[in-house]
DNA sequence: TAACAAAAGATGTTATAACATTTATTATTT
DNA sequence: AAATAATAAATGTTATAACATCTTTTGTTA
């Protein structure tokens, strides 16, 4: 729907201004959609995020620091992430030999288990895009991508 | 800068898939610019956002609920945020005649001097889309109207 | 090598997001 | 009109985001 009917809003500096708020609204949009399609696996955005990254990594170990980086939200507590997420078993932690500052973070059987679950929806959430092609979607991606620089 | 690169991730599922991770991250670089430009006044998005609306309404009142609907992330909580900018001296809040149920908040003078300061921003602001041409903004509005049907 | 700087992660603190529940008032139904 | 439902806002609670600060270990320099 049209940014300006949903927030009842109508005067926008430019376009720019406009996308500012369409940006904001648009994560929204997302996150509320997929909170809701995850809402019965009792993980966060940032606890599915995290876990992928480790998934990527299997079965290498990951440091903090390197989720830190990968982490779509930089700014987010890495280090107690990865502690709730080894309270819920999803995740292991080890210390690290060569350098003994760093912590060794590997995905478990459990987390990697959940991940498979998860993937399951899969095909329900692309259908939060269902009113975009794909090639619009590449355009999106590529004008995104284009706008941080 | 490609998504890819930025997080260290080659393989999305498909365009759809690369989107979401894509509008978690485009909203992830837009709020650390605004946070930082908006460091001196001592404001959050949520709470600038609300002002932004008082001032829509302005001289008239707006009611709690008129700002949780125009609100851009609906769950989040309108009752505590107007008290915290209370507190700030930036609105206030009287009781509604017709329906005492209500509460009429509406922007002060000091809230409307600091959106007035913030104002002088806007040239910065848009300095965050220098690499988008106003035409690639407005495609990208368009399709983000569109993706949210 | 001692002193200092840098890096990795843990920990402390505060404000707020994300729920649920409660209270007060108004609207509707029987 | 009394009982019930619905609405508006406040309040309670818990988890987490967003900082800063601290501790341990490693790296660098004088």
């Amino acid at each position: 729907m049209k940014l300006e009917k949903e927030i009842k809003q109508s005067k926008f500096r430019n376009e720019f201004h406009k996308l500012a708020v369409n940006i904001f609204y648009s994560y929204s949009w997302l996150l509320n959609l997929q909170t809701n399609l995850f809402k019965n696996f009792n993980i966060t955005s940032n606890q599915y995020n995290i876990l992928r990254i480790l998934r990527g990594q299997y079965p290498n170990a990951a440091t903090v620091n390197l989720l830190r980086e990968r982490m779509i939200d930089k700014m987010s507590d890495a280090s107690r992430l990865v502690e709730r997420l080894r309270q819920k078993g999803l995740v292991k932690r080890g210390l690290c030999k060569s350098d003994r500052r760093r912590v060794d973070v590997i995905i478990t059987e459990k987390g990697l288990n959940l991940l498979k679950e998860i993937d399951q929806l899969n095909k329900k959430y692309d259908a939060f895009f269902k009113n975009l092609t794909e090639s619009e979607a590449e355009t999106l991606n590529k004008l995104l991508d284009k706008m941080r620089g």
